[in-house]
DNA sequence: GTGATAGGTTGGATTATTGGACCGACATCT
DNA sequence: AGATGTCGGTCCAATAATCCAACCTATCAC
């Protein structure tokens, strides 16, 4: 697993990242968040190589994202499914694909979603106090994690 | 550079982990957000090695994340400045610390900041249109990238 | 018994990363 | 003048991670 700690600043994106910054380690969960729960179909639709595959999904379930349930015996099979923290980052997915829709994507987006409201959604970081939009210039830095 | 195209799911998350899914290039980029622009104390910062750093930084300013801006000839110095997409990852970097700050990190979160609204900033994602938080069930599917 | 499905593991070859040394062109002490 | 420091990197050898294909076990359907 990434480490990413012991050098560079205490901050919890490094953190994050030791989590679920490896190659791999979204794309698999992006198939779990979309329903896919299965090994060979998480296989199949990131491309990543199956030991590589196995590897993220174990680290993924130590570390609270992703449980392994066993859905039948005999033979056993296993189907992996989010956890709170694991839903909890379907958002910043959503953030990411917004972003490559708009900045890396040639053409229209892929893969499209409509809000219950009816829009096509696209969404947007705000606030979680006053609900206005997270923009560069609102926010001022309080307390910064120091340089080990 | 990663490409993860190619196999795997026509997606733009895929696709905007071509660009700053790399390890070390979403710390990079943090430290520029945070405003600190020169090579070395991004290095210092992130504990990155210099040459894999310097290959990071190649590729975010190849693809229009970073640009790269002397400022200072004789002898030539570059600083490292976020353009409008690299910019637009600042929610997206917001929402993963929280994550971070909730899910991994122990204890209080290492870096804190506070919203013009004068409350400490808890990023939410919201729908663009009609402002509703993003929870999961209140999005349909309507378009799926497809496996190739 | 043949094939398919599921969830992996194993091995060998290829790539990436690491940490440290080094470099050129200055600037700043002493 | 000489020594040391800064800045933005590059180069190198050792180590670690990744890739791909093949294989394995168990079970079911035909």
């Amino acid at each position: 697993m990434v480490t990413m700690a012991g050098a560079g600043r205490d901050c919890s994106i490094a953190n994050a990242l030791g989590v679920i910054g490896e190659r791999w380690s979204l794309l698999a969960l992006r198939e779990v968040l979309l329903g896919e729960r299965r090994f060979d179909q998480i296989a199949r639709n990131t491309g990543a190589s199956r030991d590589i595959l196995a590897a993220r999904l174990r680290t993924l379930v130590e570390r609270g994202v992703l449980a392994r349930v066993q859905y039948q015996e005999r033979p056993p099979r296993y189907e992996y499914v989010p956890t709170e923290a694991g839903r909890a980052l379907r958002p910043i997915m959503l953030g990411l694909m917004e972003w490559g829709d708009r900045y890396v994507t040639d053409g229209p987006g892929p893969t499209r979603w409509e809000h219950d409201c009816g829009a096509e959604l696209h969404p947007e970081m705000v606030c979680g106090h006053c609900h206005a939009p997270v923009l560069a210039g609102t926010t001022r830095l309080v307390r910064l994690g120091q340089v080990r």
